[in-house]
DNA sequence: CGGGTAATTGAGACCGGTCAAACTCTGTGG
DNA sequence: CCACAGAGTTTGACCGGTCTCAATTACCCG
């Protein structure tokens, strides 16, 4: 799945970031010296873990994206979360991983075995601390998109996804979407045709416009943000 | 709100509970004698705290039962989780509650302060292991939660909240539903007339039966199973 | 220029929402 | 003991937003 193809089409996604990140987003892992880090590059649609599979590693995004997701028999789909350069995610302490994460793009990440996370938490209460807090914010997302999943139409989950992207891609210093409508759809629980569709509508209102399908420019941040409810 | 009525209310559905939980449920507190935990008692509908409130407290079922969630400036609600005796929330560890906290029928909770409980977790790891263990769990539910917020039908969601209520009163030891259709259908994303109408779908076929709107009787988990996608 | 994938757009169907009315249950008070 | 009140639930009719299916267009890379 490492193709040169693969390659060419996630380096325009990522211009001249390079292997550098913004100030402070590797802090976590990067202060300790004793957790041994280990990169991995996977391509575009590669899996990372499986659904089910035993938890044995932690995973930081270096550059590039992840989806996670889960599936039911008859292939419906739903994303839980997009991780981005910084986010760290994998940490499913009890029974395996909960979910399957796949690369959106050509995506590096560092690993973290999780034996020696449990041993460094063990011996460091700040370290403890700090993955129960990555935990607590994977969980505050998680209630967040429940009211957007639960509760809100599509105009405004579409306007939640936009503002949500707009804020994490910058910081991430990425300036486009790292993902298709399809993908969209599946973590905002719609079709890719309604979530098209409410995106011309945006686009016709004069609140975001388009460099190209993933390139998506907001002109009114404060229309978008009155959409989402 | 603690009034004779709904004192009343409450007794019918803890019947003979009195205060004796499962054993193990609450392992967790009971076997930390430097933990001060507090108990205090909510009338039905009372608020335990709220969203945005700053968390200085983590609580525990003791019995009864509590709803948490999040509202739209519009009054649209999503209710992210149901807790049950033996279940532990408030756990939130940046920047105050992210949800409303409100008991569902009269509910007895035991609370700690969360600096104790931090102190507790510094000294000692396995406490620390404990409570990530715990946030982790939560997040897990959300995750197969937004599933069935984005990609379940409405028949598939309802089949899936009673296989979990189910299993989860039978483990706490209570025989009815503390929450009402408007919690249910708050709870999946639908409204209380959907609820009800798959509900009445479930009896005609046998598949569940009442004995009133709040005692219903799993005919046959397998269909129910089959139904839940 | 051509091939394939992704995205857009359109028409129609359907699931769940909305609004409204009837019914049930429970506790209250005559 | 029964009538009453009020909230909660059920049921019905209709509406509308989103999905489905299908055709067309745009875009990226050969």
């Amino acid at each position: 799945m490492l193709t040169k193809q693969n390659f060419a089409h996630a380096r325009c996604f990522l211009p001249a970031l390079g292997d550098i990140l913004p100030e402070g987003t590797l802090a976590f892992l990067n202060g300790r010296p004793d957790l041994v880090t280990t990169e991995h590059a996977y391509g575009a649609g590669e899996e990372l873990f499986g659904e089910g599979e035993p938890a044995d590693y932690a995973y930081q995004v270096v550059r590039g994206a992840v989806r996670s997701y889960k599936l039911l028999s008859d292939g419906r789909r739903q994303i839980g979360a997009f991780y981005l350069p910084g986010d760290i995610f994998g940490l499913d302490l009890v029974g395996g991983h909960s979910s399957t994460a796949e690369a959106l793009i050509l995506t590096k990440v560092r690993t973290v075995r999780r034996r020696s996370l449990e041993a460094a938490a063990a011996a460091d209460p700040d370290v403890a601390c700090e993955l129960w807090r990555m935990t607590a914010g994977n969980l505050r997302h998680a209630e967040e998109h429940m009211l957007r999943l639960g509760r809100k139409t599509a105009l405004e989950r579409v306007a939640a996804f936009l503002l949500e992207m707009d804020q994490r891609l910058s910081n991430a210093g990425m300036s486009s979407l790292p993902m298709g409508r399809h993908d969209i759809g599946d973590y905002l629980g719609l079709t890719l045709e309604t979530v098209s569709r409410s995106l011309a509508r945006l686009q016709k209102e004069g609140i975001v416009g388009f460099c190209n399908a993933r390139q998506i420019v907001l002109r009114n941040r404060s229309r978008l943000s009155a959409l989402d409810a």
